[in-house]
RNA sequence: GUCCCCAUCGUCUAGAGGCCUAGGACAUUACCCUUUCACGGUAAAUACCGGGGUUCGAAUCCCCGUGGGGACGCCA
């Protein structure tokens, strides 16, 4: 075993990565890269109830598209195993469970349980109602192995419990975030680790495959730090030294409730689909419950890993605010190099452009349309609707309504339109001389001010508030241009 | 119910006994830039959960409350 930091994401197979999750895989990612360790990617796969392939795929995908590339565990195309301490799966792991269950069973700390549900709810039941902790306490904690081994061999059904009872100290660790913290033994009942049909159960597996693959530490969920007290007696009873534990604080939804589905985006998958970048929904997830030593907030990746450290992260639950994160979000949309952010937007634009937009070039179209539109959007989604204005039908906005009541606008929309239409323009104009246009109109019409810029802005775009004109404007096919000014003038 | 964890502006946080008249960021408000909007800039407002200790001195250490969260599964 290398003395190399080795750290593991162990998610469970139920669909997209949620956000919680993704924290907890972008601190492993983060805390393996500082040290130049390994990022292990193992699947926790044991409820088969719940567990798809499909599942697997959508968790991949998101974890692909973060850029959480792991070292080990399972290759993203074909599932099969990648490194050396596989398999992976838990699934494909059962034989080594076993044979861990049968030594903790030999040595006497753990036994077969024969108990059935009915009996074990009226038992918890009884406890209950008597003010006890809910703690199974087993008829078959005391029957001799052989003979339960003669029961099975008779196709009884037993799951295989740990025994907890001869234990009485208290159990004590180092959370690398929480510092010292004590449980006392008489916390937890005798506790299954093999299920009847012979499947481990996490607490178990989970100590025996973070032993096995050679993790030296685990940082997981808050809603763990209960569970490192049956793992800390698996790992005393199988005399395996234990890993460092971190246990970070929950990511809470408004109402500080544990993030759920029900209110608003809470998975990867969804804000790739509001056009959110990865660096950017990182950068936001790191910052709920970890800082930059100088407080730094828009970070790239290379900054994260290079100041991450298990003290610098908050032990207190931390609210997803999804308008800072729509700032986070800006933030990386506008650093982007145009060529960049233009691949980014491209797929999703829905109305069609032409060539001659498309194709990204300095000083070109492309290159322009994004310095005229890019303070005007926080996400890629909201990106692609400012470019709408390039192709699609025009709307007239509600606030449009008080501009065609001004007497004044009739006469520039129909300025604008007849300039438009005189034979000297190219496909675009330029900015010069749509300058050039404007200046007439406000001479020859008499127009100046909010009457002659918000009538022609609406006469452009629809709206009386907006991009500056001589940015926009020259951007704009002449022909849509003349067309949208045709449907301002019959507005009036 | 039992055990465990947590507690600084609305939100994310800085803060390792004196640098704290509590700093930064998002959001909010005002102003500036701009014949609009957005971007940007400047400024304002807003917080140490309560009570006891310890100490010359506490946001910081200890105790007790209170509040929030988690765990108590043949879920993970």
């Amino acid at each position: 075993m290398t003395d190399k930091v080795r750290v593991r994401f162990a998610p469970s197979p139920t669909g997209y990565l949620h956000v919680g999750g993704a924290r907890t895989a972008l601190y492993n990612y983060l805390f393996a890269k500082h040290f130049g360790g390994k990022f292990i990617l193992r699947i926790e796969d044991t409820d088969q109830a719940r567990s798809t392939e499909e599942s697997l795929k959508m968790l991949i995908e998101d974890l692909l598209w973060l850029g959480l590339k792991w070292d080990e565990g399972v290759d993203p195309k074909t599932l099969k195993d990648v490194g050396e301490f596989g398999p992976y799966k838990q699934s494909e792991r059962l034989a080594i469970y076993k044979t861990v269950a049968d030594e903790i069973i030999k040595a006497g700390l753990a036994y077969y349980c024969f108990m059935t549900d009915a009996e074990i709810d009226k038992q918890k039941e009884l406890f209950k109602a008597q003010g006890k902790p809910p703690h199974i306490q087993s008829p078959y904690a005391s029957m001799p192995l052989a003979e339960a081994l003669i029961k099975i061999k008779g196709g009884e059904k037993a799951v295989v419990r740990f025994r907890t009872s001869s234990l009485k100290k208290d159990y004590v660790f180092k959370d690398l975030i929480r510092g010292e913290v004590k449980f006392p033994s008489d916390m937890v009942g005798d506790f299954v680790l093999l299920r009847s049909d012979g499947m481990p159960v996490y607490n178990f597996c989970c100590v025996v495959d973070d032993y096995k693959m050679g993790m030296t530490h685990i940082l997981r969920a808050e809603e763990h730090l209960s569970n490192t007290l049956r793992q800390l007696m698996i790992y005393e009873a199988m005399k395996w030294k234990p890993p460092e534990f971190g246990h970070l604080s929950l990511v809470l939804d408004e109402d500080r409730q544990k993030l759920s589905k029900r209110k608003g985006a809470t998975s990867c998958h969804e804000f790739k689909l509001e056009g959110y970048l990865p660096e950017a929904l990182k950068n936001f997830i790191a910052l709920l419950g970890w800082s930059h030593p100088e407080g730094k907030e828009v970070m790239s990746m290379e900054e994260m890993i290079k100041n991450f450290s298990t003290s610098r992260v908050n032990p207190a639950g931390a609210v997803f605010d999804s308008v800072k994160l729509k700032w986070m979000n800006a933030q990386h949309l506008r650093a982007l190099p145009h060529k960049d952010l233009w691949n980014e937007l491209l797929p999703f634009i829905k109305t069609p452009l032409s060539g001659d937009q498309k194709t990204f070039s300095e000083g070109g179209w492309a290159d322009k349309a994004l310095t005229a539109l890019k303070p005007s959007f926080e996400t890629l989604v909201e990106g692609a609707e400012a470019f709408k204005v390039f192709s699609e039908e025009m709307k007239f906005a509600d606030e449009a309504e008080e501009v065609f009541k001004w007497p004044t606008t009739k006469s520039v929309f129909e300025a604008w339109y007849n300039a438009l239409s005189l034979p000297k323009w190219g496909t675009y104009l330029l900015e010069e001389e749509f300058l050039e246009i404007q200046k007439k109109i406000q001479t020859e019409s008499k127009v100046k001010g909010k009457e002659l810029f918000q009538a022609l802005r609406v006469a452009v775009i629809g709206k009386p508030h907006g991009t500056e004109l001589k940015l926009l404007v020259p951007l704009m096919k002449l022909e849509n241009l003349k067309h949208r000014a045709k449907l301002a003038c019959e507005r009036v």
